[in-house]
DNA sequence: ACATAGAGTGCTGTATACAGTAATAACCGT
DNA sequence: ACGGTTATTACTGTATACAGCACTCTATGT
């Protein structure tokens, strides 16, 4: 290495640059910054332990996300979703999905459609244990795993992003058991159409699931 | 006002703030910086007239929009874009084009397809001046108007985003005539379709033609 | 001659300091 | 007392300065 600068003490501060960003991404998805806010960034500085700079270009990363909105000399404010633009969003993750749905069953590998079938089985512990936040996470994992095999990576990233700003609201709904109960329901269907690779039906059910998604998460907002 | 610093001097330098923003975004869309290239911040700095903060952030926010590409402590890199990357954006246009045919369809106003129309019959006269330029723009207006008219907002920001991204290649891709022609024609029968709000109709032509555009593009890469 | 260690250079990532602007509070005139 | 105007404040936008990492080119040992 170069520059010995005489001090010893090799590296006393993890800088690991990028550490910010899903900081604040976090902080936003889990509801700790309300949607709304408006943002200060001295105070979220001193909160964050850095300095502006780095939040401010954090910050803009995730406007291009959707997660925050910029006002000319205003700063930025937490995005707030309107029921309608839930429905919207929901729609594009339909349209991702229907396509996906198709192509994943025509070009998927059978080992890879087993490893959504492991997800799905794991999926369905975490419902009989009742516990939320496991199933909530395995279910988006399932969507994404299937949009991936898609084969489409643009719509695999777009996805997830909008599944990202979703995060936070879905997060919060609490459904009943009912409605739990049918959003499984159709995950079994899913899985059979899969395993027998036929791309209709699972666009098909998918379709219906991501309608019936609507209302189960309209009702929370 | 406040804070009177003793100088007469008003206001000589206009901050106009988000100006860098859109400035280096029309360099990486009109080439000025070819695709590959590694970003000198000071350089592009000294370029813009600006400092590296403000460059810095318009930066991230380009990398959000997908026309950069963030290297970890290496800096950015302007996207380039494989043969394969781009079929994969005409696929996620196709598939938004699609939903919006059928939406537009069924929700537009008379006054918004006519308006459509008046754009349509502007880009058949930049056509018959061989004006690539004002044809490419029109086309690119019509079919985000279409879109725009699907009402989803959440599409058409994502639509607009990726033609942005594929400005770049559409720019440089001569196209001989009559791949032109064909292309011409195959807004005729949207337009038809349009204007008979017949959405299932509208729908299948514009799918046929992204692929058409696929074809027509994928020879200029 | 070639591989390897070391110094040097250039660029990114971060922090701090300054300038300008919008919102708010105080003050004055009517 | 109330509307308008002025001063203060606080926050955003920008510039500059510093620290650290990565790469390259050179020099030396085997």
């Amino acid at each position: 290495m170069a520059k010995q600068t005489g001090s010893i003490e090799p590296i006393h501060r993890r800088t690991l640059h990028g550490e910010v960003l899903p900081r604040l991404r976090d902080m936003i998805i889990e509801g700790v910054l309300e949607a709304g806010t408006r943002i200060n960034e001295t105070e979220l500085c001193l909160k964050l332990g850095v300095s502006r700079t780095p939040l401010r270009e954090a910050i803009k990363t995730l406007a291009g996300e959707g997660l925050i909105e910029l006002v000319m000399s205003k700063g930025a404010v937490v995005r707030r979703f309107t029921r309608r633009d839930v429905a919207n969003m929901l729609e594009v993750i339909k349209l991702f999905e229907i396509f996906a749905a198709k192509a994943a069953c025509a070009n998927a590998t059978d080992a890879e459609i087993k490893a959504v079938a492991l997800l799905h089985k794991a999926m369905v512990q975490e419902y009989k244990k009742r516990n939320r936040l496991g199933y909530y996470k395995l279910n988006q994992d399932i969507h994404s795993e299937l949009v991936r095999l898609g084969g489409n990576p643009e719509i695999a990233d777009l996805h997830s992003m909008i599944q990202a700003r979703l995060k936070r609201i879905r997060y919060l709904g609490n459904q009943e058991s009912t409605k739990w109960a049918g959003a499984l329901a159709e995950h079994e269907e899913m899985m059979k159409a899969l395993a027998t690779r036929n791309g209709n039906a699972l666009a098909e059910v998918m379709g219906r699931h991501m309608d019936q998604t609507l209302l189960r998460v309209s009702d929370t907002l």
